[in-house]
DNA sequence: TAATATCCAACTATTTTACTTGGTTTTCAC
DNA sequence: GTGAAAACCAAGTAAAATAGTTGGATATTA
């Protein structure tokens, strides 16, 4: 089990699916802007995702993804390992005699501490999170601003910023 | 908290190090053959863990390094760390204002997860890892393989292999 | 003084991560 | 049916991290 910002990346943006599960269908283009990151890599990480069997996407205009499972079956583990492809970390691939004939001790060991680390991500659901009071609080504070976008506010709250930098110089 | 084959190098390296602590100091020499990767990159990765003050180099012949501290005071959160560069994996560096305004809450979480991580890490000492059965035996045979080098049965042992491979042939 | 080891810096090579470009296919709305 | 919005796809480039290389300097032991 690999930690890096690739697992990242999967991680929260399936975190942003998961806060629309039901509402609506969220785009890659959503997502990129969110976390700046670009759509074609974006898209090649959803591949994976979709292959793993996490999301599903529906095509078209109105089309984007979703989750494939309930919030609480799907895991931070299988979204980290969906995108990260297992390179051999032990170099030795697991075969049992990479020193003095026997499986090496120390590479033992960090495949237990792996192990270990794999079972604890795979207790941690996206569901879980996603039910924390501290993000439901975020997450109706960020609808809130998507609706007035949506209801014609944005003008003014450009309008509203343009003022805002005029008077600050 | 990242976890990449870095990490994985200083941890089982460290390993090496608390299985002869008390006996010998180690030198970079033996944890490269151990873990067939380059003196040099090892050499990079114990400046590291020195500047951490995890552990203490001697010069000169019958050199090496020994730990800095007592097995049960250095976690393997503390080891990983110490290699790693902790690239800003957040992008927005914690700033407040990612998105909307608002300290985007993907990162946050992902923040969180990562507390968490290091918390697990941080909990598992290497004294903890190196007192396992499992451990202690196969230590145990390592040594012995060793004791018999040291004492000249290392040419026995090669006329031995040497037969067997006649043998198979 | 010779050998062994840490210590150190600057460089190259390789791999992984991230992005770019230029498509196609599906689907919706007009 | 046409146009636009989206997923889907492949083949590249760019940038960053990982791993290795070279060529030392310094300390210590025998």
């Amino acid at each position: 089990m690999r930690l890096t910002t690739k697992g990242r990346y999967a991680v929260t943006a399936m975190l942003d699916l998961a806060l629309q599960e039901g509402k609506r269908l969220v785009t890659l283009q959503d997502i990129a802007m969110n976390q700046e990151i670009s759509l074609s890599y974006l898209e090649q990480l959803f591949a994976r995702l979709r292959r793993a069997g996490l999301v599903t996407g529906t095509r078209g205009p109105g089309g984007g993804y979703r989750l494939a499972r309930d919030v609480d079956a799907i895991s931070m583990a299988s979204i980290i390992s969906a995108v990260d492809e297992k390179a051999d970390m032990t170099r030795c691939g697991g075969e049992a005699n990479c020193h003095d004939g026997e499986k090496c001790l120390t590479h033992e060991l960090w495949a237990e501490l792996s192990d270990k680390i794999f079972e604890f991500l795979n207790n941690i659901s996206l569901g879980e999170l996603v039910r924390r009071p501290e993000v439901i609080a975020v997450a109706e504070r960020q609808e809130a601003v998507r609706q007035g976008l949506r209801s014609g506010r944005l003008k003014t709250v450009i309008v509203e910023a343009d003022t805002m930098i005029s008077n600050s110089k």
